[in-house]
DNA sequence: CCGACTTACATCGAAAATTGATATAGTCGG
DNA sequence: CCGACTATATCAATTTTCGATGTAAGTCGG
């Protein structure tokens, strides 16, 4: 059986080791955040990636702001709509979140080469089922 | 194979739905980070702490103290060294760290429920790994 | 066991991040 | 085009974080 308990402890304190990258740009984890969520959701309105972070709007406005000051992040007007604009990385915001993820891919690797070849079968095949999970956990609330 | 570019890439992604979860007392990441390492490895002198923590050795100090007035933390003199103090949770920390664990069980719980079985047990059987794979994390750096 | 060095943590002032309240400007239904 | 609503910005106050520096306890060679 699979007990959920001990998976949610499993993954908290995997995270400890896979959350702490020492981060370049002296960006905190807010942005960090921001960023990612943009990596991966594309353009968003102010408001939509408000419901993502842990901020209110105030600090997002600002926070953006900041971001795109240092060139990290572009707004453009939103065509569909005069009081939004549109976010997304410009091409170094994309090569940060890349390098950072890159970072991960390394660790992790040395990691993983030193896993006996059937642990390294069983987590290829919890791939798709953790892929499938992030689905349904955004289907969900 | 293991793609570990994509695993990489699916635990990031899964993070985000399991990291985010509305903070009860006002508690920003850094605290909560700090919370969940002293639930996790007992009593540390701040020092310790310190390096698991994305935090300059002021700022920590200051987080410990606000942590330490609202009753989370505390902090009693290192037997073995007279400038140190070992710092651990209070009953009240526990609780909370214990409470959010609790919410994302539950939340986890929801969703495994959608999974079918065979992705359930792929599940289950990728818990030793992933905790073995913590445990190489904390002896390799 | 003493002086020099190191270590653990605290303090301080300044900069940065975050918040609640409120303003501004655009949208939308009737 | 009016009133209600929505998206984002601005503002002042609070909180967080930082770099520099202080203090006190520990360590260590002679």
């Amino acid at each position: 059986m699979l007990d959920v308990d001990r998976l949610t402890t499993v993954i908290e304190d995997f995270n400890t080791i896979f959350i702490r990258l020492p981060s370049v740009r002296r960006l905190n984890f807010s942005a960090l955040s921001v960023l990612h969520t943009l990596h991966r959701r594309g353009p968003l309105r102010l408001t939509d990636l408000l419901a993502t972070e842990q901020l209110k709007q105030p600090a997002l406005t600002s926070l953006v702001a900041k971001l795109e000051q240092d060139g990290l992040v572009q707004r453009r007007p939103d065509p569909a709509d005069g009081r939004a604009s549109l976010l997304s990385l410009t091409s170094t915001g994309q090569e940060l979140v890349r390098s950072r993820h890159t970072n991960r891919v390394t660790k992790l690797t040395g990691l993983v080469e030193q896993l006996t070849p059937e642990e390294r079968a069983v987590l290829a095949g919890s791939i798709d089922v953790l892929h499938r999970l992030t689905a349904l956990a955004e289907d969900t609330p």
